[in-house]
RNA sequence: GCCGGGGUGGCGGAACUGGCAGACGCGGCAGACUUAAAAUCUGCUGGCCUCAGGCCGUGCGGGUUCGAGCCCCGCUCCCGGCACCA
């Protein structure tokens, strides 16, 4: 115990016996508290029912090579949450752990003939030092590691449990392949048709896949989106857009049957009524639309090329048309999801089939175009050329009717006078019965006549997809399904888990590598006992990452996930903290497990996060650091040049955490700067606070009564203090503003070095130097773990710093005894008066009106009115 | 196109609820200390002018108000999300 010397010789007051260096050596005071902190397991908590739990927690990272400023950000901004927290008298759960499934190791090993597990346990090693160097306070017990058998049982139990609940299913599909990572892709992994990772365009593959039913939850994940209170708009909004929910029909229309077979059936209004309610499903079409109410204005209908009525129609068509048909749909199929969907021209072709429009009764050509696509609604819509403008365009490029139905304020009321579709509000016309009816109550009225009808329904339909859980890499939980010749598909039973993960050597990708590990793929039926082969893709790792902050509430549970009493304690997470990349992907799927547990009655909270931060990047060159931009910043780099202390400042202090920042180096000599003087106060000022007993505070009536006001120094740096750690306290509490919160931090120190300078030793006041000390030092402890810790001890303190209560502010010292009062003329800044606090409106008005500056403004002048507004300004009006 | 966020000094950013725009930091300038430099400390630092003072100034144009960076109307530009979504 190396400063035990230094303590004593600064609670005896300093003199030969003090040791305390002037100079601030970081990399020696880092290391000291860093080994202190692991030897005291300063970090580890338990479950306490009567303390106040709060559950702080960082994104758990995938373990990739570089670690840079920005990860040092995220932890930093977690760590600082957490020991404030701590210092508020919270039980503080703070862990952490790896996301150590993914493509990206498994990428890595085939480039340098290792291992992936190799590979990620050396990463994991490496900034796991990295984090521990920054003085991040992580309960490393709890740590888990996605990859381990113990962790990722758990995963595969969660399958089996969402395949119980009728939520995980198999099915035949077009999904999305991508040809680089040479693996399908869950729709929330493409990003403008290209793969979220390695941007390469993703192509459409037919394959029978694993899906989890996330669709049955979209209404739940869309309305208790309102609860969420504490999360940022935006990424409630992308949430919101994503899900897409949109209220409307279906609307079925009849096929009109080959020509010849009934000559006339379209001119008898009434007919499409019977012939629809007949129909097989072969004899109709059924549409989606958000406007039944323009249902009469339908004057044809546009199915997707993939429609399986174009391949009727081919069936029925004469060889030209059919030939004409059928180069129609490869060429749609052979478009990129890019081409097709940026190309504005929309292209279509007459199927040669009409069907009837169920309102009109008229016959109606149906055709086929690209622009309608086959993954939403039913893949076929009805063509209302006055009130879409897509259809309008359509119409008018192959000269088909357009109908005007909705008749608004001033929409046209001939078609011929349209230049674009009316798509607003109106009132309907040319509608048979609805005529007359506004379009919003229309939109009802319809869908309610199509059901009674038995010709549609109303109906709420979603833009999410089920979630694609399959992935045919080598690198992940494996899905644990066997397929048995007798039985079928047979789920292993939860006392076989977990399904080990081979250690296999070529994981090349082409076919899922398990398929190649024969004895891997050959087992025996858990039912029958017959031989089966097992299901060889693992699991997205979106999967592994949408519950491990469950886990950390019971790292060790042997009989479940999670212990149902932890959990209980802990959850929800009070505040989450990440990228916004994750608005969608992890954070939604974190929701639906959560809702599906709660369901499952394993899980209290309905939402995983209480509060959430989307932290911003750091950017150099005005880029997100990366390896392959060559602009990282290391944190051993900084460990090595200034210390974690001064990185953590800076990178708080730079900007809010919500925003991007750039990183500067000269930045970051500033802060380096700011804790030096912090250093060289105390230094300065310890023999002075040694006369005072340590954890001494000042109480507010000494220095009042002793004749204190604005003059007295000692009081004035005790409301520095005290304005300091009020400011700190409401910048935190209130919007996390770490950058604000350490200006003020800097603000008080200025003040401390102006006293330095202006007030004689004889002077100074032991008590007020020491108190101001100490709520200097503990302010920053959150911020600045490591030198705030010597500088505790430097104080005379026996424990750490990081065991203490946040200081708390006297509202007797924030306030002025006088007050600085802005004089304006017609809102313009004249002159200033310093009055005492509180002084009367009357009072005020006088002393305004016999400044000296605002004499020549006011003279000769009439004064209409004199605005005052106590302690802050008067502002006198003259004409 | 729709939705969300934003535009403030040379730079990063402050400004509670409509009340002194530019806190704090970086950079710059000047001074102190030093043989000198670095480091440190102190002061100044939005623009302009006829400079003890005044005028202008928070993307642009209007409005409300005693008073607008903040509220209202109309634009504009930037960032993010969604997008032939029927």
């Amino acid at each position: 115990m190396a400063w035990t010397g230094a303590r004593e010789a600064a609670a005896r007051g300093g003199g030969e016996g003090d040791r305390m260096q002037e100079h601030y050596d970081f990399r020696r005071i880092e290391k000291k508290w860093q080994d202190d902190w692991d030897r005291r397991q300063a970090f580890e908590v338990e479950m306490d029912p009567g303390k106040p739990k709060y559950y702080c927690l960082v994104m758990f990272p995938y373990p990739s090579g570089e670690i840079h400023m920005g990860h040092c950000r995220v932890y930093t901004i977690g760590d600082v949450t957490a020991r404030y927290k701590r210092m508020h008298g919270y039980n503080v759960l703070h862990p952490m752990g790896w996301d150590a499934f993914g493509l990206p190791a498994e990428n890595a090993a085939i480039k340098h003939g290792k291992h992936p597990k190799d590979w990620t346990e050396a990463n994991i090693a490496r900034i796991k030092r990295q984090l521990h160097g920054l003085g991040i306070g992580y309960d490393w017990r709890r740590e888990v590691t996605a990859c381990y058998p113990d962790y990722y049982r758990w995963t595969q139990w969660l399958f089996l449990l969402m395949y119980r609940r009728g939520l995980a299913y198999r099915k035949k599909a077009p999904v999305n392949w991508c040809p680089e990572c040479a693996t399908v892709l869950a729709n929330e992994q493409v990003v403008g048709g290209l793969c979220w990772r390695c941007d390469t365009p993703v192509v459409k593959k037919e394959l029978e896949q694993w899906f989890f039913r996330i669709t049955a939850y979209a209404d739940r994940l869309l309305d208790d989106l309102a609860l969420l209170e504490g999360w940022p708009e935006r990424v409630r909004v992308m949430q919101e857009n994503w899900i897409g929910r949109s209220h409307g029909a279906y609307i079925d229309f009849p096929l009109v049957p080959p020509a010849g077979t009934r000559p006339g059936a379209e001119a008898r209004t009434g007919d499409a009524r019977r012939v629809g309610a007949t129909a097989a499903d072969e004899g109709r079409v059924r549409v989606f639309t958000t406007r039944q109410d323009t249902l009469f204005g339908a004057t044809y209908m546009v199915v997707a090329p993939e429609h399986p009525l174009v391949e009727r129609a081919i069936r029925e068509a004469d060889p030209a048309r059919a030939e004409e048909l059928r180069r129609f749909r490869e060429r749609a199929r052979d478009l990129s999801e890019i081409d097709r969907t940026s190309d504005p021209a929309k292209e279509g072709l007459f199927t040669g089939l009409y069907c009837l429009n169920p309102g009109t009764g008229e016959r109606i050509p149906v055709w086929t175009a690209d622009y309608v696509l086959m993954e939403y609604g039913t893949g076929a819509v009805m063509g209302v050329p006055a009130h879409d403008q897509r259809d309008f365009e359509f119409a008018r490029k192959y000269g088909l009717p357009v109908r005007v139905v909705i008749k608004g304020p001033d929409s046209p009321d001939l078609a011929e006078e349209m230049t674009e579709a009316y798509e607003g509000e109106g009132v309907m016309v040319d509608s048979g019965p609805f005529s007359g009816t506004p379009s919003e109550e229309g939109r009802r009225k319809v869908a309610q006549w199509l059901e009674r009808e038995g010709l549609g329904k109303a109906t709420t339909i979603y833009r999410l997809r089920d979630w694609l859980i399959s992935r045919q890499r080598y690198w992940g939980a494996p899905i644990p399904i066997v397929y048995c010749d007798r039985c079928g598909v047979v789920p292993v039973p939860e006392d076989q888990l977990p399904v080990t993960l081979p250690h296999v050597v070529d994981f090349t990708p082409g076919e899922s590598p398990l398929a190649r590990v024969k004895e891997f793929v050959e087992t025996t039926c858990p039912d029958c006992g017959g031989p089966a082969r097992r299901e060889t893709d693992t699991m997205d790792t979106f999967v592994c990452s949408s519950w491990y902050y469950l886990r950390y509430t019971s790292p060790g549970c042997e009989k479940a996930p999670f212990d149902k009493e932890a959990v209980d304690y802990w959850m929800p997470v009070d505040q989450y903290i990440g990228g916004i990349e994750h608005a969608v992907l992890h954070l939604l799927y974190s929701r639906f497990f959560t809702k599906v547990l709660h369901d499952a009655g394993m899980l209290r909270p309905v939402e995983p996060f209480a509060n959430l931060l989307a932290q911003g990047m750091v950017t150099k060159d005005g880029a997100a650091m990366s390896k392959s931009k060559g602009n990282i910043v290391s944190p051993d780099e900084m460990a090595e040049r200034y210390g974690a202390d001064t990185a953590r400042v800076f990178v708080l202090f730079a900007a809010p955490p919500e925003k991007d920042f750039e990183w500067t180096d000269a930045g970051v000599q500033g802060t380096f700067r700011f804790l030096r003087r912090v250093w060289r106060i105390v230094y300065d000022l310890r023999e002075l606070a040694a006369k005072a007993p340590p954890g001494s505070v000042v109480p507010p009536a000494e220095t009042a009564a002793g004749g204190g006001g604005l003059d007295d120094p000692n009081r004035a740096l005790l409301r520095s203090a005290h304005r300091m750690v009020k400011k700190m306290t409401l910048d935190i509490d209130r919007r996390f503003n770490f950058n604000t919160a350490i200006a003020a931090a800097m603000e008080m120190l200025n003040d401390f070095y102006r006293y330095v300078e202006n007030v004689p030793e004889a002077e100074r006041s032991p008590a007020a130097v020491r108190e101001a000390l100490e709520k200097l030092v503990l302010c920053l402890a959150p911020f600045a773990p490591h030198i705030t810790e010597e500088l505790w001890r430097e104080l005379g303190h026996e424990g750490s710093v990081h065991d203490e209560r946040w200081p708390e502010w006297d509202e007797a010292y924030v306030e002025t005894e006088e007050v600085e009062v802005a004089v304006q003329v017609n809102g313009r800044l004249r002159d200033r008066m310093v009055v005492p606090k509180g002084a009367g409106e009357e009072e005020l008005r006088e002393k305004a009106l016999a400044c000296a500056r605002v004499g020549p403004f006011v003279e000769g002048k009439e004064v209409v009115k004199v605005v005052v507004v106590p302690d802050r300004l008067v502002n006198i009006v003259v004409r």
